[in-house]
DNA sequence: GGTTGACCCTGCCGTAGCGTCAACGTTTCT
DNA sequence: AGAAACGTTGACGCTACGGCAGGGTCAACC
């Protein structure tokens, strides 16, 4: 028998066989005088058990070693793990399909559709039309939300909240106006500190306390290090690109809520 | 912000970045004059995108064409297909898991038991204790076994249940024993006829039914070929392990065979 | 006896999504 | 000033083969 044939009878392509022998599965058989491989029915019984065991969906590697040891209890202990293996890719298909079904049962796959729905929600609420600020603002929000855990969403969209609500709203658009004017600004313009004040004074409590401790640089070491990193990052980010001056109402904006508590 | 604060900040690897940057995923930002990339808070969205539809199970060239076309219609369609896919895995691997209770439950987890349940009762059933023919018999039966489709498989269980009743039984013992005999003889030794005769004459009527188109040449062409194909790959392989008396015998059997038909 | 077609051989490149060196230059901390 | 921790490009590694290149072998047909 040729590798066309073996191949046929078990149901493989020849490259298969061939590769099963480069990986030592299946022993090379002895060649012809003209350097052909001749397979005898014994091959083709190996063959068809690695083909069997590959079709459960162990790995190659897996399959030698059964085949190895080839006593029943490895068999065993391989198959089981392979078992809760497969139990678990059910259950991460399964989870992946859940979002799959929230993400479409959303009726507005709009670009920036990939955020949580909470977070689709509270970004259709706010100003969006024409503000440079805003639209930094907004990429801000969908990249917390993507880059946090679940928890952390949630903690960012109930910080949002009062944002979306009407008076808030109304304030919020001659707010990232008044950002949006002070794009070519110096840092010492005196509509700077006059911004950094207002904004101050109507910041939500809670938004506000979140913010305070991303500038903290005083605290002592050795606690909570991974946080200060992420959130030293997030206003670094923030703060490139921003211009001069509105960067410096930022920095007032931040001294003002320090000096409070 | 750098490659390594950016890969930090959504949480993946400075070499994934980059693999994206290679892949036209995510546009290659300026670069400073020391040569490291700089990015901005737009390439931060775009890449917590890239990983959020990752995440998703798209591949990255599909990923790469809903970024490009961009407008939730084909973001859509695209979603779709992946769930049907899921739930094709899905369906997969409960088959597999299915197969692999299967196994499990049979109690002996012996090297050939990668047969099918109704098999593995049949080869049980059967004699094997050294006698070389009986183990080749096997292996031929646990080589078709493996390779035949479901109904395949049930005929082929059928077909042997004759041969592992008590009186038959008791008549394979002798046979095996009869042929082991003639390994090492002439093709034209006496014994080679009467084994012929007396194995034509106690060979179950389907399963002699089912041996002899495997010989028959003779028929039109052009139907069944495959399966004729696979016929013919039955017998040479079988006939390969046979010494030149066994396959004497086996010819003259199926010359027996046709002639009483 | 040449040609055709169906086989066989070895060996290398490609797949998806990066991980992991290597070999080198830059920045930053002490 | 030296070390540690960054950055750069480039290349190879992983699965389980498919596909191709560039040959050799063998049977049949004209």
């Amino acid at each position: 028998m040729r590798i066309g044939d073996l191949a046929a009878l078990v149901g493989v392509s020849t490259r298969t066989v061939r590769h099963y022998h480069h990986l030592g599965l299946l022993p090379e058989p002895v060649r012809l005088a003209n350097g052909y491989r001749e397979y005898r029915l014994r091959d083709a019984v190996i063959l068809a058990r690695i083909r069997r065991l590959a079709e459960l969906g162990l790995s190659l590697d897996e399959i030698r070693d059964v085949l190895a040891a080839d006593r029943g209890r490895e068999l065993r202990e391989v198959l089981l793990e392979l078992d809760a293996d497969l139990a678990k890719q059910q259950e991460a298909i399964g989870a992946r399909r859940d979002r799959l079904a929230t993400l479409l049962a959303e009726a507005d796959l709009r670009p920036d559709s990939t955020v949580s729905p909470d977070m689709a929600a509270v970004l259709r609420a706010l100003p969006a039309e024409g503000s440079r600020f805003a639209e930094i603002d907004r990429e801000l929000l969908a990249l917390v939300d993507s880059v946090a855990d679940p928890a952390g969403r949630a903690r960012m969209v109930d910080l949002m909240r009062p944002l979306t609500e009407p008076e808030a709203l109304a304030r919020g658009h001659a707010l990232y106006r008044r950002l949006d004017e002070l794009a070519d600004a110096d840092p010492g313009d005196p509509r700077v500190a006059v911004l950094a004040a207002d904004l101050a004074a109507h910041l939500p409590a809670e938004l506000a306390a979140a913010m305070l401790p991303d500038t903290d640089h005083a605290r002592p070491r050795g606690d909570g290090r991974a946080e200060e990193a992420d959130a030293m990052r997030w206003m670094k980010t923030l703060d490139a690109e921003l211009s001069p001056a509105q960067a410096e109402v930022f920095r007032l904006v931040m001294a003002t809520l320090r000096g409070r508590t």
